[in-house]
DNA sequence: ACCGGCTCGGTAAGCGCTTACCGGCGGCCC
DNA sequence: GGGCCGCCGGTAAGCGCTTACCGAGCCGGT
């Protein structure tokens, strides 16, 4: 052996094949994509070259060449840890488990159309996140924006130039929104948790504050609690940021100061809902029978939590399959199916509201 | 408003630019790029023409041009149901938290040096995985592989036209390779369960059984309980497949026919200790006081068990940073800085094995 | 037999960039 | 003062595809 390293030859091109196959090179693109179409012994020819070749168009040529690159960019915020007392694994510390399951159903939506994901995060000083966002965005045919990455401004020059479906946003003249029916999910645990169990004070563990769906969960329950004369307890004591991290701190410093707790804790999120759970035993105190708490998502972890978490259940996957439709239909019609989608939601209970554990309904169906 | 629609206009050129500056289209890449060190009024003439227009140079023809797409594919695969027992949600029963958070550690790898991360996943019957995975190929500059979406034969011609990078598989002439060092935590683990808390028969609830991190876990965990004289335990009845469902359906399996459990049950990863978990506190089956569990990897939700789970970290985003730097220098010097990186594990001990919790040392540093 | 029309290949013009190459101009040295 | 060299802009040639356009061949109709 001459030469240990085994060098990477350039993959053959349309030319390679067309020269293999004695014809045209656009005898090759036809064959390759149904057009116009060629003789059965010019399409065996070419096909036959191809698979002799392995050859698979380059996709940047393609994409120059069609105006198609069969991306679509995602873009999330990764939480960005402005508090001190974070550590230097802080990252670790947390999954972004809504997210990444959201991200999966994008991606198996568009696997479908034969698109790809193209993965992008901003961390919470964005100061250069606008402009990270239009590389991605010059990348891919169109963006799908989750929660709090784009201030509005900078949203509505961005999709002037480019198709943008936003997650869990508002739709605006010129993007369109997915999002999920949190009012009636929310409704419907306030009303389990008042009406069912009787409880009569209910605290909400918010979310961040511009976000829409804490503003229309916080809405929900306010209302119902209100309507069923149960006590609402809320405020800035009780500002979480949708993560663990925020949960546990809430829980801490409300503890630390000895403000007595509420005999229910609604949080914004599931994640928030975990922090909160860890805390609380922490300090040894009884979930759920000294106080219960409740999510919202059903992300995958919640049901394997002690207690089970009690949450309401946004069809997950589908939010980022509906999202990659969408963006689609205003990517090949430059007009979306429709502008603002809402998906629904259910309630899902489980032990931390104080039901009982259920073992008829496993979470697996055992073999 | 005559019409609703809002249109989207096409993004400036690169022509457009420069016929707002005054300058030919050479120089605007010029300066863009920071080549040949235009002179001072041209780079400004170009950078305010840019700014005014918002221009950003298309991601496809500059990749077409430069030979460079500042793009890198990462390939996972996602859990195909092949049992009949599993539901229509199967897919949402199941994150793949090892899998995202490997991937987060990628792409912030990626953005640092500008590259973006193009996502695609094969489902187990990957029967047209292979040409899927070389679409993606084409529409990156590199590929990062997870374990199991590509059979040797397919990876080794792959290889040949893309640098390709493998996630805890095995270097070859063509690929590098990036894993944990499996056996120096699985023997810290060992020795903790066998030495520290005396424990006698281990069973090990395997992985995909042609996967290396499973044959490596495995083998240390045998070696250690043989040289210690603890009872070993494994087999067909205890074969898993990485993910929750199959560490409920091997306790269901042995449960339902009367065999009797050991005393530890040593998971291949964190998700199938996830699994097993559930199932015996399903079956009211204490953890650790009558069963004791461990895990592999130190998802984020490991700590949130109830039981805390007791496993082995690895340092998961850094494996993927890591991927991701080794594929950046087989794009750039078209050799690896090295062909197998193995980075460090540590036992971290909670209470799934035993031990006590430690309130000491929250999982959260509280404000 | 001629011609219109239809089928199907080939030729070549881009798509929006990067960069090799060239040429003009100014400064320097002798 | 003339010749060289270096600096910088512009011109144009691709990068690897898709596709509009053209033309050759062949069919059927009259």
């Amino acid at each position: 052996m001459a030469d240990t390293q085994a060098n990477i030859q350039a993959p053959p091109t349309i030319y390679d094949v067309a020269r293999a196959a004695g014809v045209s090179i656009a005898s090759v693109s036809r064959v390759l994509n149904g057009h116009r179409n060629p003789r059965q012994e010019t399409r065996d020819r070419v096909l036959q070259a191809v698979a002799e070749l392995g050859f698979v168009p380059d996709g940047a040529a393609r994409a120059l060449s069609a105006r198609l690159k069969e991306v679509v960019g995602v873009v999330f915020r990764r939480p960005g840890w402005t508090e001190p007392s974070d550590g230097m694994f802080a990252d670790e510390d947390e999954s972004l488990q809504f997210i990444d399951v959201i991200n999966r159903g994008v991606e198996v939506a568009a696997q479908h159309r034969g698109y790809n994901l193209l993965i992008g995060s901003v961390d919470v000083d964005g100061h250069d996140a606008s402009r990270r966002i239009m590389t991605l965005a010059r990348k891919s045919d169109g963006l799908i924006l989750h929660d709090q990455v784009l201030e509005p401004a900078r949203l509505a020059q961005l999709s002037q130039h480019v198709p943008v479906v936003t997650l869990a946003g508002v739709a605006t003249q010129t993007t369109a929104n997915v999002r999920s029916d949190n009012g009636t999910g929310m409704a419907e645990l306030a009303r389990h948790l008042i009406g069912d169990h009787g409880y009569t004070s209910l605290a909400y563990l918010a979310g961040f504050a511009d976000s829409p769906d804490n503003v229309a969960r916080r809405q929900a329950l306010a209302e119902e609690a209100a309507s069923a004369g149960a006590r609402f307890i809320e405020g800035p004591r009780w500002q979480g940021n949708y993560y663990a991290s925020g949960g546990a701190r809430v829980i801490g410093g409300l503890l630390a100061d000895g403000v007595p707790l509420p005999r229910v804790i609604v949080c914004a999120n599931d994640q928030t809902a975990l922090g909160v759970m860890h805390a609380l035993a922490q300090h040894r105190i009884e979930v759920p029978g000294t106080v219960a708490v409740t999510g919202f998502d059903d992300i995958p972890v919640a049901r394997h939590l002690r207690p089970q978490l009690t949450t309401v259940r946004q069809p997950i996957q589908e939010l980022g399959a509906t999202a990659f439709e969408v963006l689609r239909s205003m990517i090949s019609n430059r007009e979306p199916v429709s502008r603002d989608l809402v998906l629904p939601t259910r309630l899902i209970r489980r032990e931390s509201c104080g039901c009982p554990s259920d073992p008829a309904l496993p979470a697996w169906r055992l073999a």
